[in-house]
DNA sequence: CCCTGATTCGC
DNA sequence: GCGAATCAGG
């Protein structure tokens, strides 16, 4: 099959909206996930805000492999303009705001009677998480013990003393032992940002 | 082993 | 331009 122009919009659209290169080849038909980033990467479209997968920071090799002969790269083009991108106020700890070098203005002076900006607290799990969860729960598959496998989100539901108790039992995100949306709820302290050089 | 995107390079 | 093979990482 190849690139119609319909068929790049829907690229570049679900590429937008932060879509996995596979699922986009998925939802194409007739193409790879390696033939979607490659047209991902023709088209100049490349870095955005990725959650699941890859990043390499590149270590350069000493070694060389007889399979794979390393081409000898020109300088890196400076990537002037980042794209500014949003970005959820997980649970990063927010650095002090810049001190402007006053050397009088020891504190800044905020004015009364405006609301303060909302403080990150520094454990707080983001409300798109606990809504998520939320959500989850009422959908969960609610698996005994027994049913477990290294597959089924081990989230545990309610009081072990109780009958209401039960597990999430969804389909758990890899390596991990819960599902995606508990993963999101367990695992917080992350840094969130990667540089993406290469 | 599942997945992710990045890169290379023959076509 | 295309994309399989490969690479590098979560």
């Amino acid at each position: 099959m190849s690139w119609t122009d319909d068929r790049v919009d829907v690229l570049k659209k679900m590429w937008g909206e932060g879509q996995s290169a596979s699922q986009i080849a998925k939802e194409l038909g007739g193409v790879t996930r390696n033939a979607v980033i490659g047209k991902v990467h023709r088209l100049g479209l490349s870095n955005r805000a990725t959650s699941g997968g890859a990043s390499k920071p590149t270590t350069p090799k000493a070694d060389a492999k007889p399979k794979a002969p390393a081409k000898p790269k020109e300088p890196p083009k400076v990537a002037s303009t980042e794209i500014a991108e949003i970005q959820e106020p997980r649970t990063e700890s927010a650095s002090p705001a810049p001190q402007p070098k006053v050397p009088f203005a020891r504190r800044q002076i905020i004015p009364a009677g405006q609301p303060l900006p909302p403080q990150p607290s520094a454990n707080e799990i983001s409300p798109e998480a606990l809504r998520k969860v939320n959500e989850v729960e009422k959908s969960a598959k609610k698996i005994s013990l027994m049913e477990l496998t290294e597959k089924t989100c081990k989230w545990p539901v309610g009081d072990p003393a109780t009958e209401q108790f039960w597990f999430c039992g969804l389909a758990v995100q890899q390596g991990k032992p819960y599902c995606e949306a508990h993963v999101s709820v367990a695992f917080q302290p992350m840094s969130s940002r990667r540089d993406r050089r290469r």
